[in-house]
DNA sequence: CTGAATCCTATGCGATACTG
DNA sequence: CAGTATCGCATAGGATTCAG
């Protein structure tokens, strides 16, 4: 595999670097979208642009606070952009910059790999279920 | 863009098929490796096989307890291969199995993102500073 | 050298109630 | 409608110690 190489030299390359926390892209990508709701925000903006409460809908099982907090984040990252109306009552909506937009690319092929592996996945996990 | 689309058309699919916890793959994919540290491990890897004290030090600031952790549920999820020989002192060395392989390139494309676009995220956080 | 076991803390996250 | 505030639990994850 083509892409493994370039990985793994792009590993030592980090290694050499000293693997500053501070600096290394990798690492603060996955702290900031390395949780359970920033990806799926992100591919729920992706179909366009969404007010609040239509994404609380499309995200059956987030409480309103963890919506906020993922939504504020990803806003001070200039990866969603928020538009509030200042009617009453007041209308909020959420959509992608460019640079969020960029990012669907990547997340499309995460989103790729899971679905055609998923079921090899759960297969190695009842091999193992069965040996124990 | 076109992956953003195809992204949006994804989410509404799922919508659709309410969204099953247990059989979207994405959200289970989230969380075994959305983690801090399964796709650094994953990267580490990708160079080749490593032993247990190596990818420790790869790793600069994993727990020995964390990063048994990790690994197991790669191996668990049938990403990893552990091979054991029983020598005096033990020596374990841990390998990308094919399907881990497979990941590599959905990940490199992650990283490329990071890499790429790390500027524009820091410059977007500073202006948001700035402004409070 | 490669873990397993135990202890402890930080915080992710949900539930609920309240506000403009 | 779109949040904020407060509470409380469950879990992630580090530090340390023990074992084969």
């Amino acid at each position: 595999m083509d892409a493994r190489v370039a990985l793994g030299a792009k590993f030592e390359n980090w290694l050499a670097l000293g693997f500053d926390d501070a600096r290394c892209p990798v690492r603060n990508l996955l702290d900031q979208i390395g949780d359970r709701w920033s990806m799926l925000v992100l591919a729920a903006l992706a179909g366009g642009a969404k007010r609040f409460s239509t994404l609380a809908r499309a995200l059956p099982d987030i409480s309103k606070r963890m919506l906020t907090q993922t939504l504020r984040r990803l806003e001070a990252d200039g990866l969603v952009h928020r538009d509030v109306q200042p009617t009453v009552p007041p209308s909020v909506t959420y959509s992608l910059t460019s640079l969020g937009e960029s990012f669907a690319a990547p997340l499309l092929g995460l989103v790729e790999w899971a679905e055609a592996n998923f079921a090899a996945v759960l297969e190695a996990r009842a091999r193992r279920a069965q040996a124990a």
